[in-house]
DNA sequence: TGAAAACTCTACCGGCGGTACAGGAGCGGG
DNA sequence: CCCGCTCCTGTACCGCCGGTAGAGTTTTCA
């Protein structure tokens, strides 16, 4: 029973590295067989088939996002008070790990499936959706936090600049991979951190 | 040869939906010529292989792209002589175009491209990066006119700041497309504009 | 030690990317 | 009028891949 599961997650290892490198459609069973050292049979015994694998991909991938960002804003809650203080050292966190990433960010899941969407079923369409949204409760309640002190410089609709965060870093990580610039993805959360700053900040009278 | 070459483009039509919607790897040579009405030697006849197809139909898909955006800032530079204005209005005209759009951005071939890397050679990676490049240079050229009339708020690198123009782009796609929300698209674009007014507009003074 | 879990082995199917090559329809120019 | 070129069609074939089927074997743990 535990040997299965290191075999489950080593296959689904190999697939993630796979798949964000040549989406779904040109990652091969074969090749994945081949690199976990297991036979087809092996695999079918895991996984019922492709649709199978992509779902538990998926939903790994999701836990560990959402893993990864409660770690992060949750240590930037516990070093700053103030809510926009906190945010902001949360992107400062963020980018730096991205940064960090030694041959960059490896690509999303979220979005190598919205790439491939006409392939897979209805329920990991709507896992990826709900993933989308969870991203934007998290930053909405984050913002919620900040505007109940501070007064943003311009009206802003609270969804639409949580939804900002997602697609930053979304297009962050599709630009990075463009260029081939891993240094890319951590400038624009950086960038858009200086966005955030000046919509919070208080106007200096001269 | 005019019979050829609507041949070749009524292949193209359909490979680029079916790229745009399943990935490259998703998208069988067999559905295309199904679709086009040919044969698998007719196919093979424009096309020598599936990354000859995918040349193709990125080379036509980037030229498109230039000149909706050569289309819609040259529009705005006519209608507003302040290179800021200009480009406010600009984004205002993007994003128009693309809530106009019945099924929302059907999707981004660099982004697909980026997703399907490993497979593809060098020629169609380095022609990714070109576009991408393309594009930073297009929106640093307008940002250093801004500049020219405009203190920023805050400094700024130009070429982060143009890459962000990109990075909202292809960020919002995949964001609406996960969401299977089509508005959202247009929506980031107009808060990242209100981001650029922020920037460049002069401090109130109270 | 025994049953369940976690596989392997073998054989097969149909679809797909790709190759090879022969042949033909239409069309424009000499 | 027919030559040659472009633009295909038809047929046959190859090997990889996703997936199925089922029988047999090893490993694990209670």
């Amino acid at each position: 029973m535990r040997k299965g599961e290191e075999t489950r997650t080593r296959i689904l290892d190999v697939a993630e590295t796979a798949v964000l490198q040549k989406g779904f459609g040109g990652t091969s069973i074969e090749e994945l067989i081949a690199e976990t050292g297991i036979t087809k049979s092996g695999f079918f015994y895991h996984f019922r088939d492709k649709n199978e694998l992509a779902k538990a991909l998926l939903n790994r991938y999701i836990e560990n996002d959402e893993r990864i960002y409660d770690e992060i804003f949750s240590r930037a809650r516990d070093l700053m008070d103030d809510p926009l203080q906190s945010f902001l050292l949360g992107l400062k966190l963020l980018s730096e790990l991205l940064s960090d990433l030694p041959n960059g960010h490896p690509g999303c899941l979220v979005a190598t499936i919205c790439y491939y969407e006409r392939l897979f079923d209805r329920e990991i369409q709507e896992t990826n959706r709900q993933a989308a949204l969870a991203w934007r409760r998290r930053f909405r309640g984050m913002f919620e936090e900040i505007m109940a002190v501070y007064t943003p410089r311009e009206p802003f609709d609270v969804d639409q600049l949580a939804d900002m965060v997602s697609t930053v870093i979304e297009g962050g990580i599709v630009l990075s991979k463009a260029l081939k610039e891993p240094q890319s993805l951590p400038e624009q959360i950086l960038v858009f951190r200086n966005f955030i700053k000046m919509l919070f900040q208080p106007v200096q009278h001269a």
